[in-house]
DNA sequence: ATCGTGATTCCCT
DNA sequence: GGGAATCACGATA
């Protein structure tokens, strides 16, 4: 058996010393009809799929984890960024499906997957596939993990340096749930997580808003 | 529960 | 332009 924490040996770069030469490169990553899905659907769809980011100046080899934990931001969602329509933070919700929207809150990013316009799946959290900077558990140390910040806000997740790889590995134990750290909509079942999975976010379960009495 | 922390938006001028 | 309110977080207790 394999072991969880190497990428998964599959397509070209067949070495005779064996699949130390497999890269993501190699693989086809979701396609644009993937994401021009119902947002809730990619969502949940994205579970048990391979985030990748390719190598770029300075940084060595390919970042990789296996999605755990998402939300959908949806249409008529007043917590979703594009609620109130196109900002400039929030322009690259609009750049149509299966493009990067990153976005930085507090001290941390946070990033998603668009599908239709002004709509996106927050990637809460991934299982590291490849050696990462730090433990990928909750959307801003996902980001951290990945080294993506406002630089990737924008690309193309179909042809760019981020994409998604097919699921693959372990079969996934799909759980709902209402989103965390929002005030608004805030019992919506949007949040998907492999119910399995070591390495889903947990938070209180409702933080905000005072109750009278 | 609260705190640190800064970008963004909105509602004014 | 300015200033207040807001915020899809993470670490702490």
């Amino acid at each position: 058996m394999r072991a969880p924490s190497l990428l998964p040996p599959r397509g070209g770069g067949l070495s005779s010393e064996g699949v130390r030469d497999w890269s993501p490169a190699f693989e086809r990553p979701l396609g644009r009809s993937f994401y021009a899905r119902p947002t809730a659907r990619v969502a949940r769809d994205l579970l048990g799929c391979r985030l990748v980011l390719r190598p770029s100046r300075g940084s060595e080899g390919w970042r990789a984890g296996r999605i755990v934990e998402t939300e959908a931001y949806v249409a008529d969602d007043p917590a979703n960024h594009a609620s109130r329509g196109r900002t400039e933070r929030n322009r690259s919700m609009f750049l149509g499906p299966g493009h990067v929207y990153v976005y930085r809150i507090h001290q941390v990013h946070c990033a998603n997957l668009t599908t239709a316009r002004g709509q996106a799946v927050l990637l809460r959290a991934v299982e590291p596939l490849t050696p990462l900077l730090a433990g990928p558990r909750g959307p801003g140390l996902l980001c951290r993990a990945f080294g993506l910040d406002r630089a990737h806000d924008g690309l193309d997740a179909v042809v760019g340096e981020l994409r998604v790889l097919p699921r693959d590995g372990p079969p996934v134990e799909v759980a709902r749930a209402p989103r965390v750290g929002i005030r608004l909509a805030a019992d919506r079942p949007l949040r998907f997580f492999d119910g399995r999975s070591e390495w889903v976010s947990k938070r209180p379960a409702r933080p905000r808003r005072k109750v009278p009495g």
